[in-house]
RNA sequence: GGCUUCGUAGUACAAUGGAUAGUAUUUCAGAUUCCGAUUCUGAAGAUGCAGGUUCGAUUCCUGCCGAGGCUACCA
């Protein structure tokens, strides 16, 4: 039973009777503060077919909800505004209704697939704070969509073939030694990371060298031995060389195994990965086809285009003169064999930075254009960039912040103010490991995905682990002190019941509050949905919190000597809870017991 | 240059075309005989500039100023 969607109902009965016609939509936003009332009704739309000023419209409204409304008690109204007070019978029965139901906000399978792209690195560099953003982006509207009805397919696309990983092949062929993750403890991804970035430091010294023996910088750039051996190992993979072959596999066999603790550590998981390796060829085919049907043209050197200035584009090159494909090209493939390997998803959401917006809205138009009829349902998930407050991240600057380090950072952070705050001295040390894990994790994605997705952010390190304010914490808080309200209540023998709930009149207005939240739950999800934003669940999730915080300040709970009040508001503490918990799940944050 | 995204308190983030623009942080002033004060209450402080549409604009439109991104036979 959701309370919007009935008041909704009932308020167009009211305009019906009084002006006999109805509305498509009606305004409804929550009151301000400062007015009593829950619900408002925005009287000036109406005016045009109530022949009334907005005042007298809303006091007509008010009025005939009050007289022939059981859900109405008092209104008033403000200029144009007509406030609602909801009488406390019905704020009861809306709880009620969500109190006894266990799934409460989750809609049934639907029976639609979707799919989920998100991650996505090139194997050439451990992940940074950027991936970070891009995973629990990914991950959360994975969780949105499921928790709307959808079967979810999480995949990523991995870019393990190509220059830059022969790049690291290269540095380490050359001053390796035979350097192992086993034999150094360095984590497989770092490894390779730090011959990519030997690659670089010795490339530029062997271009410095060059160029001061007079040879031109564009020569030298391609004469440099180091490149020189980076090219010819690409040449060789691509021909199949198996010596090249094999170091190429157990280099990337390293950074997979250094990525896969990661994801773990993250909590983010993928039901099926694809690898540009074996799918790069496939796209070719297909732009072939487009040839013969021409959609696509082929130049006279021999490249293949399409000519996208009809939708305001450019032309666009899929396959290079001497036939090798293109990022595009690829991706035309990877979204052509997707669909074939799940053939019922509608759509497929690609989590990728904003920096390749045009690049998905080529793949997009591309795709519609070979007549698939998906390429309609396919959404570039497209985020910001992560700043910190020193500037951009960039590399070659060393500013890049790894993500392995700053979670451990946070972690460590969380497991000192955890200690400080000395509740949880009767802790195994394994058990205040876990709780750090969560504190410090949950601290990090809630700060990252609080933000709209689609707007650059900063990141401040320092501000972050700052375990107060509009932060993950203070909600794990909120949910940690709820829980120990529910274990004593529980050791008072204190059970709350249908009957019980049903007698309970004269709620605080506090409680109104926490109630609406809840019963707004529904709604943000399918908003949030909607808009591919987590931001909305975050802050819902915060807001929850925040409501229950000035319940809990205002209300003694274990002081009430009614009986049926007090079973009420430990029942409306555990939904509270169970609220904030599910709602953080979406999030792939977890909640504690006790902190 | 062309295309595109974004400019909100000192700082970081909110606001389906609706009320006196919310929240956090910061600063100041308060609250704990009571369920966990990492909490709560109060105060101070903002829509880049100029027009337009509208009963009403942070939101929509135009121009300007400022900041990103894209504009490769790179990925």
């Amino acid at each position: 039973m959701n309370l919007d969607s009935l008041l909704r109902s009932e308020i167009q009965k009211a305009i019906t009777a009084l002006f006999n016609q109805s509305v498509e939509q009606l305004q409804l936003q929550p009151t301000n503060a400062e007015f009593e009332g829950s619900h408002t009704l925005v009287c000036f739309p109406l005016t045009r077919i109530s022949k009334l000023k907005p005042e007298e419209t809303g006091n007509a409204i008010g009025q005939y909800l009050v007289e022939h409304s059981g859900m109405v008690s008092r209104y008033n109204v403000v200029k144009g505004f007509l406030n609602l007070v909801i009488s406390d019978s019905v704020w009861v029965k809306v709880f009620e209704s969500i109190y006894a139901n266990p799934n409460y906000g989750i809609t049934p399978a639907t029976g639609k697939e979707l799919m989920v792209e998100y991650s996505s690195p090139n194997t050439n560099k451990p992940l940074h704070l950027g991936h970070l953003r891009n995973n629990f982006l990914g991950y959360s509207v994975a969780e949105l969509y499921k928790a709307v009805g959808y079967n979810v397919h999480k995949v990523q696309i991995i870019n393990d073939r190509g220059i830059h990983i022969c790049k690291s092949m290269a540095a380490w062929k050359l001053y390796g030694n035979g350097e192992t993750p086993e034999s150094s403890g360095l984590k497989g991804d770092k490894l390779v990371g730090k011959y990519y970035v030997e690659f670089d430091k010795n490339y530029k010294a062997q271009v410095k060298q060059l160029q001061e023996k007079g040879v031109a910088e564009a020569d030298a750039e391609k004469q440099a031995p180091i490149m020189k051996l980076a090219v010819d190992m690409l040449q060789k993979w691509e021909a199949k060389d198996a010596d090249t072959v094999k170091l190429w596999s157990t280099m990337n066999g390293w950074v997979y195994s250094g990525f896969d603790s990661t994801y773990k550590r993250m909590g983010v998981d993928f039901e099926k990965l694809y690898y540009e390796s074996n799918t790069y060829l496939l796209g070719k085919e297909e732009v072939l086809k487009g040839v013969e049907k021409g959609i696509f043209f082929k130049k006279e050197d021999g490249s293949v285009w399409v000519d996208l200035t009809a939708d305001g584009l450019d032309q666009k090159v899929l396959l290079r003169s001497d036939g090798t494909s293109v990022y595009m090209t690829q991706d035309i493939g990877t979204a052509i064999l997707r669909f074939r390997d799940f053939p019922k998803i509608e759509g497929q959401i690609y989590t990728v930075g904003n920096e390749q917006e045009y690049h998905f809205k080529v793949l997009f138009l591309i795709l519609g254009k070979l007549g698939y009829e998906w390429a309609k349902k396919c959404y570039h998930l497209s985020y910001g960039m992560v700043d910190l407050p020193s500037g951009k991240m960039k590399s070659r600057e060393g500013t890049v912040v790894d993500a392995d380090d700053l979670m451990q950072e946070m972690v460590d952070a969380a497991r000192v103010q955890t200690l400080e705050l000395g509740k949880i001295d009767d802790m195994t040390k394994e058990e205040i490991d876990e709780l750090a894990e969560m504190i410090g994790l949950s601290a990090l994605k809630f700060f990252l995905l609080k933000v709209d997705p689609k707007k650059r952010m900063m990141f401040d390190p320092n501000e972050s682990i700052q375990l107060q304010g509009h932060t993950g914490p203070f909600i794990q808080y909120t949910h940690a002190r709820i829980k120990a309200i529910l274990r004593k209540a529980a050791s008072m023998n204190i059970v709350a019941d249908q009957n019980s709930l049903q007698k309970v009149t004269g709620l605080e207005p506090a409680e109104h509050e926490v109630i609406f939240k809840i019963n707004q739950y529904t709604n943000k999800l399918q908003e949030a949905a909607r808009e591919y934003s987590p931001a909305i669940i975050a802050n819902y999730a915060y807001e929850l919190a925040k409501e229950y915080n000035q319940f809990y300040q205002a209300i003694p709970i274990f002081n009430e000597s009614d009986a049926d009040k007090l079973k009420f508001r430990i029942a409306f503490s555990e939904v509270t809870a169970n609220t904030i918990k599910k709602a953080m799940a979406l999030l792939g944050i977890r909640v504690p017991e006790r902190m």
